[in-house]
RNA sequence: GGGCCUAUAGCUCAGAUGGCUAGAGCGCGCCCCUGAUAAGGGCGAGGUCGGUAGUUCAAUUCUACCUAGGCCCA
């Protein structure tokens, strides 16, 4: 036989498996066929009977082609859904959309420019319907791209009509529960979008204000005030200048405007205070804060008298001061948001104006003025100042308080000032009627603390003490906007005495009608349709109603999600097992869905919330349109594949922040080429293997080969706990080592002499096959959650599948029966002393003694005494020279040891006349020589082997082509 | 200003109750193989574990403060 035919002799791997990934051409196909199968469908109904475990799915707004953002958010969703079936359980989900709100109104009006002024709400109302649709549409597209798994033919929408019939009727519930009421009350309002706005919908940037200190002159016609100083010759001094309107409190503001609505001072009861005097002048200031604002104002201190506590008292609530510049007499206030740490310790207070304004007048029986309107002028309430802009009146009002004397410092300062969310244009505080949710009502807020503290489990945990905290101290919910793209508030106005009510009867009606016709009833039926006749008003017994136009917060549409879309699908149950959301959603969907909960149910919606970060681009900034850095998911989808993207959102800690870009997405890509090509070929290898019939029980394995199964027990243990906390990066990293450190570099290297040249049907040849199909069948089904694209294709090749689809199996189940701790222990001290002959045979190369470590063989030489150490290669050598891939491997006898070691007499590493030696620094008793193997090459296996010259072959291969034969 | 969080090799991640020369994969450098081949293998160089102070026989790991960054709030 010529030496090259021997290689047909040999069972080389054989695979239909492309080496090539090419997933954009591919994904989409198996998409194809996984909808034309239904694939979602079936795996509910085999696992009918097995408990239930349901993500709930927050709606994404739709508005907009899928981003990184929102695919990471799906993605990591779909791992925890595959993952959770893959342990055997039944996990419906339902994907949904958020459909209402300003930002697609925003949208719809710009488009329509002039014209939209013209239109009916009903009309508009049909456009924003059309617009939201269409993202539905697209994104619903985007989303089956990634490879999301869910039911995409029924998603929920919130602009559904059995949706919008739900939250009406939750509305009712909270009504009649007492959680609702109307109220004038200051609101974050957006001048431009002419609305109030929810917490959630304010966003800071920085912004430039006027920063002034005014003087609010004491009453100095009023009766005799109680001595300011203790002591009597100071009192007289400060009473004299009351009296002759030279004595001042002093307030610091960044917000002129807010003035002409001052209503009041504010004071620290715990403070103390001092007054200064600095000319003919004296002014009230904190005392800690004195030296600041006379050095800001420019004040040269002559005097400086302490106020006493008892006269500070006794000021409490009394009118004592003058507007700066509108005929007022105001009151002096106690409370404790007034703080030391800048401006004067004395605040300005607006009760129209400012939350904590609000309160504090409130508390002091002050009424709430509030001379802005809607479109943020002053009205007839603000006297001169009617018609100006709020901001444009800034500098008016400053020049005013010049002139009178009353402004004593006037800079700019940059601060973080709350914006529009939307427009991104400045908000303004401004006292309105809206409709509002108690949230101390009835233990509400207190009730929600429970759930977040005791029943709900965060990831990551911090995330618990975060919502915690806001929810502590969040103020009531704002639910009305006076928007028209939303779902309307069903409340009536009475046309006598112009009180405006929601009543249970009204909303029963109407939520019938919307459940039929949808929401839009409410401004194509005349008020009768949803009054009935007998309604009366309990105010004044008036008849005659009119219908509000206000909608309802989008943040209420989705935050009765739990009920509209969990209470209402039979596939589904309530509470969810899991929410999974960006960690904004803290102040968002999070919050507003567990107080519309813990109101109606006395629950949280949710078990366990897993809270994620943002994605940002390389360098850490977030992606934006502005910056330009804005990717979207189907560009890299289409460039890279959906499996690659996956995997780059399973590699890294989602936890935190996420810096995604080309290093990563490089990276990732190459672990994704290794996986594939380690599949590839274990597949190639397994092409004549029947688990069946083929496989080896552990114990007719060898020994390495059953090592190797304690490693794989090992690995999937690990992905086991690491999918159950739903950190994907563990599974990552760890599939990864396996593959590339203990299959690819190790295992493969080492079994592949036997699974070519030894005979086909062999043990030792079953045996290394065994490992490998034991490994691909549990890394497959592993990594099914992470890459279920490249998973499925993978198991389409993998020998005595099971199923139809990988998607379908279960993560592989423990096999205890291979562990084997001795066993383990030994082969981890063999493996220790190969990277040391590695060592030597890489010295051999480096040197040019060989190429191939099959050019090179070894002998071991042990200088323990006892000679325990050689015990761990007894009956091990071939064993060992197969770890080692030479050609032969011997023990040396002692006197030749000692040789040795004498040479190399301490040093790491000695080199001589066709040899290199070196301690092992695993087992210093050990002692590794390497050496060019002798004979020649086996032309069929191409081990080194001496034998006379007739025997072409070595004698393994004549064994093995003898027994074929 | 307040709350919460993050900071380990160029990149992505490990490092349990504090304890030997801090690990992995990728990338990088050098080399080998050509029967996984637009593959595969070996060896190697990279880290004062954000900084400072403290507790301790001993700190990446505990405490305080600081710096940088993130989210949220005022």
């Amino acid at each position: 036989m010529a030496h090259n035919d021997y290689k047909k002799t040999l069972t080389l791997p054989r695979t239909d498996f492309p080496m090539k990934a090419n997933l954009p051409e591919r994904e989409p196909q198996m998409l194809h066929r996984w909808q034309e199968s239904g694939l979602y469908r079936e795996l509910l109904r085999q696992r009918a009977a097995a408990p239930g475990w349901v993500l709930h799915d927050g709606p994404p707004y739709a508005n907009g082609r899928v981003h990184f953002g929102t695919a990471l958010n799906k993605i990591l969703k779909d791992f925890i859904v595959r993952s959770r079936a893959m342990m055997g359980l039944r996990t419906p989900y339902v994907p949904g959309w958020d459909c209402h709100g300003m930002p697609i109104e925003h949208q719809v009006v710009r488009e329509l420019g002039a014209k939209a002024r013209s239109m009916t709400k009903v009309e508009l109302r049909r456009r924003c319907r059309a617009w939201a649709e269409r993202w539905i549409e697209v994104q619903r597209q985007e989303f089956q791209r990634l490879g999301v798994l869910g039911d995409w033919q029924n998603p929920y929408l919130t602009l559904s009509f059995d949706y919008e019939a739900a939250e009406i009727r939750i509305l009712k519930q909270l009504l009649e529960q007492g959680f609702i009421y109307r109220a004038l009350m200051p609101v974050y309002w957006c001048i431009d979008c002419r609305t109030a706005l929810a917490e959630a919908e304010v966003e800071y940037r920085e912004r430039n204000s006027p920063s002034i200190y005014v003087a609010f002159p004491f009453d100095a016609s009023g009766a005799e005030q109680t001595a300011l100083a203790a002591r009597p010759e100071e009192a007289a001094v400060l009473e004299e200048a009351r009296r002759q309107g030279r004595l001042f409190a002093v307030i610091w503001t960044t917000t002129p405007w807010t003035l002409p609505a001052n209503l009041g001072v504010c004071l620290n009861p715990g403070l103390e205070y001092v007054v200064l005097e600095s000319g003919e002048r004296w002014y009230m200031v904190a005392a800690v804060l004195a030296d600041a604002f006379a050095a800001v104002c420019g004040l040269t201190i002559a005097r400086r008298v302490a106020v006493a506590e008892a006269a500070l008292k006794a000021l409490d609530g009394k009118s004592v001061l003058c507007h700066p510049f509108v005929e007022r007499k105001v009151p002096v206030m106690f409370a404790e948001h007034v703080t030391a740490d800048s401006g004067t310790g004395l605040v300005h207070t607006a009760p129209g104006h400012g939350h904590e304004d609000f309160i504090v007048g409130k508390a002091y029986g002050l009424s709430v003025l509030t001379p802005v309107d809607g479109a943020g002028s002053f009205t007839a309430e603000a006297g001169k100042y009617a018609g100006l802009n709020v901001f444009a009146a800034n500098e008016v009002i400053v020049g005013d308080l010049s002139r009178l004397g009353r402004l004593l410092s006037h800079t700019s300062v940059t601060h973080a000032y709350p914006h529009c969310w939307r427009c991104k244009n400045p908000l303004i505080f401004r006292a309105t009627e809206q409709w509002f949710m108690r949230v101390d009502h009835d233990g509400l807020r207190r009730r929600a603390l429970d759930e977040i503290n005791r029943r709900v489990k965060w990831i990551p945990p911090w995330a618990r003490e975060r919502i915690a905290n806001m929810v502590a101290a969040r103020p009531d919910w704002c639910l009305s906007r006076q928007r028209t793209w939303g779902v309307p508030i069903p409340a009536l106005r009475c046309l006598q005495c112009r009180r405006v009510a929601l009543f249970p009867e009204v909303i029963d009606r109407v939520e019938a009608l919307f459940a039929r016709e949808g929401s839009d009833v409410w401004y194509q039926r005349p008020v009768a349709d949803f009054s009935g006749e007998a309604l009366s008003c309990p105010q004044c017994g008036g008849a005659a109603f009119a219908k509000e136009e206000d909608v309802l917060d989008v943040w209420f549409d989705s935050g009765c999600s739990h009920e509209a879309v969990l209470g209402g699908r039979a596939e589904l149950s309530w509470p969810a097992d899991a929410y999974v959301e960006g960690i904004d959603q803290t102040r968002g969907w999070f919050q507003s869905s567990l107080m519309v909960a813990a109101a109606s149910r006395g629950q949280a919606p949710y078990r366990c919330v897993v809270s994620h970060g943002l994605a940002l681009d390389e360098v850490g900034r977030k992606m934006s349109k502005s910056l330009g850095n804005l990717e979207y998911a189907a560009d890299v989808v289409g460039r890279m594949g959906a499996d690659v993207l996956r995997l780059v959102f399973a590699s890294v800690d989602y936890a935190g922040d996420m810096n995604v870009g080309e290093t990563l997405f490089g990276m990732v890509s190459e672990a994704y080429r290794r996986l594939r090509n380690t599949f590839r070929y274990m597949l190639a290898n397994l092409y004549d293997f029947d688990p069946a019939q083929d496989a080896l029980p552990p114990a007719g394995m060898l020994e390495f080969d059953r090592f190797m199964l304690v490693q794989l027990e090992r690995l999937k243990a690990e992905a086991r706990r690491a999918y159950e906390r739903f950190d994907f990066k563990a599974v990552y990293h760890a599939v990864l080592n396996f593959v590339v450190g203990d299959l690819s570099s190790l295992f493969i290297d080492v079994a592949r002499d036997r699974l070519y040249c030894a005979a086909k049907a062999s043990p030792e040849r079953r045996s290394a096959q065994t490992v490998l199909c034991r490994a691909l069948d549990t890394l497959v089904r592993m990594l099914a959650p992470l890459i279920p694209f490249t998973a499925e294709e993978v198991y389409s090749h993998v020998p005595g599948r099971q199923a139809a689809s990988v998607h379908f199996l279960e993560f592989a189940a423990e096999a205890p029966e291979v562990a084997d701790s001795v066993l383990e222990m030994r082969w981890r001290q063999l493996l220790a002393l190969r990277a040391d002959a590695l060592k030597v045979l890489e010295a051999m190369r480096q040197a040019g003694a060989i190429g191939a470590s099959l050019e090179a063989v070894l002998e071991l030489g042990t200088t323990a005494e006892d000679g325990s150490a050689a015990r761990l290669l007894d009956g091990r050598l071939e064993a060992f020279r197969e770890l080692c891939v030479v050609s032969g491997v011997a023990m040396m006898p002692a006197a030749q040891t000692a040789d040795f070691a004498g040479r190399l007499d301490g040093r790491s590493e000695t080199a001589g006349d066709g040899f290199f030696a070196r301690p092992s620094q695993a087992a210093p008793e050990f002692l590794i020589v390497g050496r060019r193997a002798p004979g020649r090459k086996c032309p069929r296996c191409w081990v080194y082997f001496e034998a006379p010259e007739a025997e072409q072959l070595c004698p393994r291969c004549r064994r093995v082509l003898a027994s074929a034969a």
